[in-house]
DNA sequence: AATAACAGTTAAGCAATACTTCACCTTCCT
DNA sequence: AGGAAGGTGAAGTATTGCTTAACTGTTATT
């Protein structure tokens, strides 16, 4: 049975038709304007009658002159029309990126004290694009964005990259940091430690570097927060390993046990490399990457 | 160059799919509620993307999820989509016949004495259908009802019925009225008269009826309006021949001068036989039919 | 690890649609 | 009467949207 569907609903073009003829004078006036060819008017508007089952003009002379009904139907018609170029002028936008949504994912350092100014002026730039900004862990960001709960993240470089585009943007150093009063010596005295939850890219990173140099990796508190670990320096509870932006800022300001940064941790933008970004994403990776380059003259700064 | 339109707008059909898909779990799931096989389905989502140049859907394992974006188009496709099932549902009550405008003609008579309890019932009945009531003299409608301005038309039976589609409706005795105190001889002492004006239909018919009879047909005065009339043959300016329901009727109650009808007066529902009536004014028709049977039992009263 | 089930895709073919051009047909105007 | 104007119909073609059937890649089962 290859008969489809005979009851068909009227389309667009049809309804096109409908009200070109009311705004024109005649059909030949109605088909030009539209581009076709009178005959093709004529049989979209018999097309039309057919499907909807109402006479919607008669003959008067040599023209045609609608009846009552189509005026009503031309309502309907205008109607749907206008919906249906609504939604082509927002998929315009679409494609231009001056709309759109970004679920963004940070780490806080980079939420706050990377790119907080850039969320702020993206913003102001781009109104119309939403930007929903989510502030966790790396790992758990790495887990949402796998799972296309998030659109980009900026993390800490990640282990494994699978199914993942990375972009390096910052590198940030850390140094270690000591209790008030504390005396520093070799890197075998440091410690005891409070640091990023075990699991974290941090905390490996740290974990690893402390090692190397010979010191102790004995951690007695945890916090996936920067600001609570400074208090608990600054309490006394132990030492501990943060980027200076973090450590480095009141209210919690600590001083730099060593001058030398024990490790460098690197942030990444990252996004699935399976799905194509929007015009919108490009344009909000396009700023981080630039803004991230600027703030940070790269690796050789006596070049030019 | 036969190329036609290849920037094409999104079909209904494919903003249904998006909707469904939306609405549903998986594609599969919501093809079959629509319908049609996931091959379709899965086309016809292509499709959508491509002419709007967007990416709607992403694979996620072996199935898809919906992008931000998709979210958004749906809110549009659903609004076209509903008026698009507005319209469906306005044709098919005006081919029921449940809305629709009739712009219908009658003379005075006919519209007042006749079938206006009847004008009154129907839109009663009718809500939905409006009735667009034009009340001037024969002429004047026929002409309109060949233009196209009417739709259908109660008036004296016309000459020529060319290109109408003509029902007898109901059939008027009319009567000799005199001025007061006037004394009524044989009819050719009758006169001088007031009548309707020269040309109309009611006219002809009086003037031809008193020439028979060997009356004089001097018209002294003219007026469309029977109430006009009346007064005048009050007043004392000649005499007239009208319908017993214009004549006999307060506030301008006349006696009649011969008790003998002079002529009958037939009144026709008319319509354009080229244009086909939609199913309100059949039914607008039907009514008045069986509203002029009801109020005048035919030709032979003893039946049954 | 092999296999089956699942979810969607791709290919091939077909019917319907929406155009085109060209030859009409009517009506209106001179 | 002759021609222009406005619309219609037929024939042919491109595009669309559907179907079936074979296929791919993922997830669950054994």
């Amino acid at each position: 049975m290859p008969l489809q569907t005979p009851a068909a609903t009227p389309s667009p073009t049809q309804l096109s038709y409908l009200v070109a003829a009311l705004d024109h004078g005649g059909w030949s006036d109605a088909a030009s304007a539209l581009g076709v060819s009178t005959s093709a008017f004529t049989q979209g508007v018999a097309e039309l009658e057919r499907r909807l089952g109402i006479t919607l003009f008669t003959k008067e002379g040599r023209s045609r002159v609608p009846t009552s009904e189509a005026e009503t139907a031309a309502v309907h018609a205008r109607a749907v029309l206008a919906e249906l170029s609504g939604l082509d002028q927002w998929a315009r936008e679409v494609r231009t990126g001056n709309v759109g949504l970004i679920r963004a994912g940070m780490i806080d350092t980079a939420a706050i004290h990377h790119f907080g100014e850039t969320l702020v002026r993206f913003r102001s730039i781009h109104p119309n694009i939403s930007v929903q900004l989510d502030v966790r862990p790396s790992s758990a960001l790495y887990d949402d964005l796998r799972a296309g709960e998030l659109d980009v993240v900026v993390a800490v470089t990640p282990a494994n990259n699978n199914g993942l585009e990375l972009r390096p943007l910052v590198s940030e150093p850390l140094y270690v940091y000591a209790p008030p009063g504390a005396v520093v010596g070799k890197p075998d005295t440091w410690g005891p430690w409070v640091g990023f939850p075990a699991g974290s890219r941090t905390r490996g990173l740290v974990t690893h570097e402390l090692r190397q140099r010979g010191a102790s990796v004995d951690f007695i508190a945890e916090s996936s927060q920067p600001a609570v670990l400074c208090e608990m320096v600054r309490l006394g509870m132990g030492w501990t390993v943060l980027s200076a932006v973090d450590a480095e800022r009141e209210p919690h300001f600590l001083q730099r046990a060593v001058k030398q940064p024990v490790a460098e941790r690197a942030l990444t933008l990252a996004r699935r490399a399976d799905r194509p970004p929007t015009e919108a994403l490009i344009r909000f990776m396009s700023m981080l990457i630039s803004e991230a380059t600027a703030s940070q003259p790269s690796a050789d700064p006596g070049s030019r």
